[in-house]
DNA sequence: GTCTATATGCCGATAGAC
DNA sequence: GTCTATCGGCATATAGAC
């Protein structure tokens, strides 16, 4: 009673942080919950009792089960992509410091954040088989694949690469490589070690600037 | 009665035969079906009245729902990674000829056999949730890639590629690409153009050729 | 705003007719 | 060997107490 009515917004939680509280804690419980069990898999009633609420808290935050998964499939691609970016970013792409420390991000992505793959499929699949979201799911991925694009592009014309090459089809073939990397590695790790992501960056980019194409007859 | 006793094997269907031929239409039903709506969201009536049967032809022929999704798994990995590693045998990785080849290939996956991603898709995801099951997927997914492994071993060693240059990494990077790159492809296709994946592999195998790497300081 | 209790529907699997 | 009918269980979503 005391602190209800002298301190507006502070003290405590006021109902609306409250509610956003309640809110984010079922989204980071959904997005585990989903990437365990399938969109379909999932149940509300686990969703909501790993969040610590009831069924009924959920539904008073969000639609239903479908709303929850599009909120996440909509605003929570983190994307790691981002972070490959950055670190393409702080390094220069093609050098061993740049190589190491993305062998790092893939292990990082593949081992320790065991959701984010199976998270990842579950929008993938859903998008596919959705024809409405299959565009915010293309608008989400072309933000972080932009921002690859933007360091591949500087790094580019640094190294004198053939004008002819397009800094967004090589952030589009960095991007594929480093998802299809993660997969194999959760599948067979002994034939995912950690370099060769960095490896193969090396590959594409010495193969990039060894001219305009090795067989240099006239073939783009 | 009349053919029943004197055709021992031909005429019509055998009774065995006819059993193959259902098992046959089950397993291509259950193939579709899982890959539109995923291995939860599935149901068994669909899959048998997909197939022309009833949910007791499905039982009487398989263990049930999981039974059919495990054998799917196991014996229909036909897997198109063995038609890219056949298409690199015929004609040399890194010309042009090999590049228009994938290109097509990679569209014939991504836009023609709408179901292969998909379904992929659901037995990375149940391997991964399924330790049990996580074997038998690596084992599958091992067969094709040797095949793309032999291949690329002799082209490797045509070109006078660095002896330290393992064909097993380059066959897993190959592969990775190939699968993400149809992901790609099915959420943006803009993004993914035919030419793009025979590209990528120039660019590879050039780099590959270039020298033992780069920066040629003495990172491996 | 959150909880408990419940209504309604669908799915996987089985039993028994043919 | 295949079909029809049905049982039991679980899921989503809602209604009403607090």
């Amino acid at each position: 009673m005391a602190a209800e009515s002298d301190e507006p917004a502070r003290r405590r939680l006021s109902r609306a942080e409250a509610k956003a509280r309640t809110r984010a804690l079922l989204l980071d419980a959904a997005a585990r919950v989903f990437a365990r069990k399938g969109f379909t898999g999932a149940s509300v009633e686990e969703i909501a009792e790993t969040a610590g609420f009831s069924i009924g808290a959920l539904y008073s935050n969000f639609g239903g089960k479908e709303a929850l998964f599009l909120e996440l499939l909509s605003h929570r691609q983190t994307d790691r992509i981002a972070e490959a970016a950055q670190t393409l970013d702080r390094y220069e792409p093609g050098t061993g410091e740049a190589a190491a420390e993305l062998g790092r991000l893939l292990l990082d992505v593949a081992d320790k954040d065991i959701d984010f793959a199976p998270l990842q499929a579950e929008f993938w699949l859903y998008a596919v088989r959705n024809p409405d979201v299959l565009d915010a799911m293309a608008a989400n991925l072309r933000a972080p694949r932009q921002a690859l694009e933007g360091v591949i592009s500087t790094s580019l014309a640094q190294q004198g690469a053939p004008a002819e090459v397009s800094a967004e089809a090589v952030a589009t073939v960095v991007a594929a490589l480093f998802g299809g990397l993660v997969r194999q590695r959760r599948i067979d790790p002994a034939s995912v070690p950690e370099e060769l992501f960095g490896q193969a960056l090396k590959w594409l980019f010495a193969g990039i600037n060894a001219g305009t194409t090795p067989a240099a007859t006239e073939s783009e």
